[in-house]
RNA sequence: GCCGAGGUGGCGGAACUGGCAGACGCGCAGGACUCAAAAUCCUGUAAUCUUUUAGGUUGUGCGGGUUCAAGUCCCGCCCUCGGCACCA
């Protein structure tokens, strides 16, 4: 037998494609488009990984399997090459990033070639090629003339690892997602992009595609819609307190508040606002007890993300001296400072309704009780009445069974008594559902009746919130897109004219970030200082760069038309390819680069530059790949597996089929070393099959069914991104065939059923078996049903649900003929005898159950 | 706490719309080839019991239920992983 040489035919066959051009897309085939897509990689120092490889050898057997089906297929590759390690690296050495960074590119480019990747390498981007980034910097100022990039000054997150601000979505568990450090607040200049503008564009595109739920649901989760409402609480002073003569005519003197359950107002008993609110300093001049106040915000200030986080006992002081006034009922009720109450969100401003709600029912009982020296019974009004015991329990359920020692079982008889005792014990909260009582008019109203029509009695306002922030967009370090504009002390924020786009980096000798919260770039003053391009008098350049993000919310665009110099790509180039029909990626990008890059093109549509509303029609996700230990893969770990020393030992087929092979691709799966022997064992008894000429011969009759049916799984496997079963139907089907006499045909079509999965074994056998053009440009093997269909098939049958015999009959035969089949066979005799069947049930082509 | 995914042999995993649980592969055991080993090939491989060329029983996280039939559907729990996390 012929040893299958993978070193050699895998070297030899890339080269051949790369001459031929196999995989360049052509942007004028009358063929159906296909545009297939993987997250493009960071050139790192370490080359690429194993988890590169996943998505990546996803997509190319995608493409190739579309290739093969007809398409014209555009699956393209670039670099996401601005980021800190080469900039860490330039700190480290004195390297220009621009150096380190096309030598780490060179490098991974040779790992892709060597893993056998169908890119299309005439159409590669990188992010810091000043011809890119030229375009990205021109879309930012698209941002920026439609008012969407504004500057702010504020508290944003900071990684004093990095030494650069954050965005919000860059913050995982209050620690930096790309260095683990604790995150800082930090007050700061900075750019923001305003996301939040299409918030409602993103939840709404979000219908429109065919992505997987889970995806759908993290997205709608961050941007976190909720209706409610917004409420005004006038302020008056203490009377019982001071002796002020403050009286309040003045309507504009309030505290608003958002809230979703416009339902409790007349359960709220107080008022909590964050201690960055200005009413704080607003009604300083009614505030009695300052200092504690000012003692209180100073405290909140330091605490660090972390420690919010851990320490959920909850904190906060009274603002004495003043009060607020429940619109509901005119009652007078506290105003307190804690920073459970979020500044940034809604108002910054809440009203507590302890009684039916978890968080204001904690400060009711801790701080509210101690600072104003009453009973927290005081504060606890129920308006909500449960319209069941279960719907009651739902929420308490250890309350029950511990509190009144009761036992679960009890419930129901509760229950039937429609007994709230509990309730009125004002022992617990309840947040959820039910009807109105204690409030007046509103009684026996239901909760969205009574948001409604108290809302409206109030006077309050309807109000949709999100969870959403803007997009902290500008980074104090050195290895980014300069943000392309210019501060003039006349004319204000200036953008660099378009003709004299790029910005570009200029060299620096210290990359080293300042760690002030400027950028690097403004020690350049020959760089910083420049004219205004309004006035032409003296200006001063931006110096903040754009996130990583930025290059890659639009490099898909690019793929279209990479090398337009006069525009950021061709409308009818786009228009040509997109959308996006596939985009493989992680799951970790979900509530980043995703939803950055869907905002970008949501935008560009509205500016009439991109021609879909929406990028990426799918999206399938990977899951990761562990060490052969289950644990992630990590050097301290000693459990990576490296791609490249696979290739080396088993070569590129058999690294690409055992990846597939692992698990569903959605899928975390463990990597384990000697599983790749099995696929490794598979590909040479192809190799030995396809080649031998003895096992040629007249097929008997079950081949054609075998191979139709083959080809029907192949096809609908791949489809749906089932690999690991495509590679196991192969399997299957060589363990069929191999010990039988097949024909020249049959191993034709084993070897396309090959071809996207394994493309260089296929290629060579393709060759060996005597033809002189690619595999990969071949058709699909097309399946006749007909064949795929037996005419006769396995009757199982049971008696009493236990199988007790196989019989083979034909394809449509009637109940009763299977019936009276079944009967003769002396197995099912020996369970049926002497007994009546009661019944018989007949599934058509599976089973017949006789039941006695 | 909330949201999402999942729990199947020694291991990775398969199973259409409720219709033979454990495909395929790894590992393991036995055998062939060999002076020997590796490689390769063949056979077996969920557990358990019995009178072992065969047959019985149990078995898809746990406890119930629906059904002629449940890994799959329903009710109640437990556990693991991923995301969010005081968002009013």
């Amino acid at each position: 037998m012929k040893k299958y040489d993978f070193v050699k035919i895998e070297k030899h066959w890339q080269k051949e494609w790369e001459k031929d051009g196999t995989y360049v897309a052509n942007d004028k085939s009358k063929k159906e488009k296909k545009y297939i897509l993987i997250e493009f990689p960071y050139p790192s120092g370490e080359g690429l990984h194993m988890g590169h490889l996943r998505p990546y050898v996803a997509g190319d057997v995608y493409s190739r399997f579309l290739r093969m089906k007809g398409y014209e297929v555009m699956y393209p590759i670039g670099w996401d090459a601005f980021g800190l390690p080469a900039e860490n690296f330039a700190i480290k050495k004195g390297i220009h990033p621009s150096i380190s960074t096309a030598k780490n590119i060179a490098n991974a480019k040779a790992q892709l070639k060597s893993w056998g990747m169908g890119f299309d390498w005439s159409r590669e981007v990188n992010t810091t090629d000043p011809n890119y980034y030229k375009w990205t910097q021109w879309l930012f100022l698209k941002f920026f003339k439609a008012g969407l990039a504004y500057e702010s000054k504020g508290l944003i997150n900071w990684c004093p690892k990095d030494k650069t601000g954050l965005a919000n979505e860059e913050v995982v568990n209050g620690c930096c997602e790309r260095c683990g450090t604790t995150v800082e607040k930090k007050e700061l200049r900075q750019w923001y992009l305003k996301i939040t503008a299409y918030a409602e564009k993103l939840l709404e595109g979000l219908k429109t595609l065919e992505w997987e739920n889970k995806i759908k649901i993290q997205q709608e989760n961050w941007i976190g819609r909720s209706e409610g409402a917004l409420i005004k609480f006038q302020i008056t002073n203490d009377k019982s307190q001071t002796n002020s003569k403050f009286t309040n005519q003045n309507s504009e003197l309030f505290i608003e508040v958002f809230t979703t359950r416009p339902d409790t107002l007349f359960g709220a008993t107080y008022l909590v606002i964050s201690p960055e609110h200005d009413a704080i300093s607003n009604f300083q001049f009614l505030i009695s007890n300052k200092e504690e106040v000012a003692k209180y915000v100073a405290t909140t200030k330091n605490k660090s993300e972390e420690e919010q986080i851990e320490n959920k006992e909850k904190t906060g002081v009274e603002l004495k001296g003043i009060k607020a006034i429940n619109p509901a009922n005119n009652e007078e009720i506290p105003i307190f400072s804690a920073d459970y109450v979020l500044s940034g969100y809604g108002t910054g401003a809440i009203m507590a309704v302890p009684a039916h709600d978890e968080r204001d029912w904690d400060f009711a009982n801790s701080v509210v009780s101690i600072e104003t020296r009453e009973s927290s019974a005081k504060y606890i009004r129920h308006v909500i009445e449960p319209k069941s015991y279960k719907d009651l329990i739902s929420y308490h359920p250890y309350f029950y069974k511990i509190e009144s020692g009761e036992k679960y079982e009890d419930v129901q008889d509760r229950e039937a008594k429609n007994d709230f005792e509990l309730l009125k014990h004002d022992k617990f909260c309840y947040p959820g559902e039910g009807m109105l009582v204690n409030s007046k008019q509103f009684n026996g109203l239901s909760v969205e009746e009574a948001k409604e029509k108290i809302t409206e009695f109030v006077k309050g306002k309807k109000q949709i919130q999100y969870r959403l922030r803007d997009w902290v967009f500008s980074r104090q370090r050195y290895w980014g897109e300069p943000i392309p504009l210019i501060h003039c002390k006349k004319c204000g924020i200036v953008p660099v004219p378009e003709e004299e786009l790029p910005v570009t980096l200029p060299d620096v000798k210290k990359y080293e970030p300042t760690g002030t919260g400027e950028s690097p770039l403004a020690t350049i003053e020959s760089w910083v200082n420049t004219k205004c391009p309004k006035c032409g008098g003296q200006g001063k350049r931006e110096t903040n760069t754009m996130p990583q993000w930025a290059g890659s919310s639009w490099y898909y665009l690019r793929y279209t038309d990479p090398k337009n110099e006069k525009e950021f790509a061709g409308k009818e180039l786009l228009k040509q390819w997109l959308p996006v029909d596939v985009y493989f990626g992680g799951m970790e990008h979900t509530t980043l680069h995703l939803l950055y890059s869907r905002f970008w093109h949501e935008f560009l549509y509205d500016e009439k530059l991109v021609p879909t509303p929406e990028p990426y029609k799918r999206r399938i996700p990977h899951g990761i790949i562990l060490g052969s230990d289950g644990e992630k893969m990590s050097k301290s770990r000693g459990n990576v597996a490296n791609p490249d020393a696979i290739v080396n030992e088993f070569g590129a087929d058999a690294l690409r089929m055992y990846e597939l092979f692992l698990g569903p691709h959605e899928a975390t799966v463990s990597w384990n070393e000697r599983g790749i022997l099995g696929v490794s064992r598979f590909l040479d008894r192809i190799y030995g099959f396809i080649l031998s000429t003895e096992n040629e011969g007249t097929e008997d009759n079950e081949i054609k069914h075998v191979v139709h049916g083959t080809i029907k799984k192949i096809g609908e496997d791949i489809e749906e991104f089932k690999f690991n079963t495509a590679v196991s139907a192969l399997m299957i089907f060589l363990n069929e065939i191999e010990a039988k006499k097949v024909n020249k045909e049959t191993k034709n079509i084993f070897i396309k059923l090959l071809a996207p999965l394994v493309p260089h074994l296929a290629e060579e056998l393709w060759h060996e078996s005597g033809n002189k053009t690619s595999i990969h440009a071949e058709a699909w093997p097309t399946f006749d049903m007909a064949l795929v269909e037996k005419n006769s098939f396995m009757l199982v049958v049971q008696v009493n649900g236990k199988v007790r015999d196989q019989i083979e009959v034909q394809k449509n035969i009637t109940k009763e003929e299977a019936e009276k089949i079944a009967f003769a066979s002396e197995k099912v005799k020996q369970h049926t005898a002497g007994k009546t069947p009661k019944n018989i049930i007949y599934v058509p082509g599976r089973i017949l159950n006789i039941v006695v």
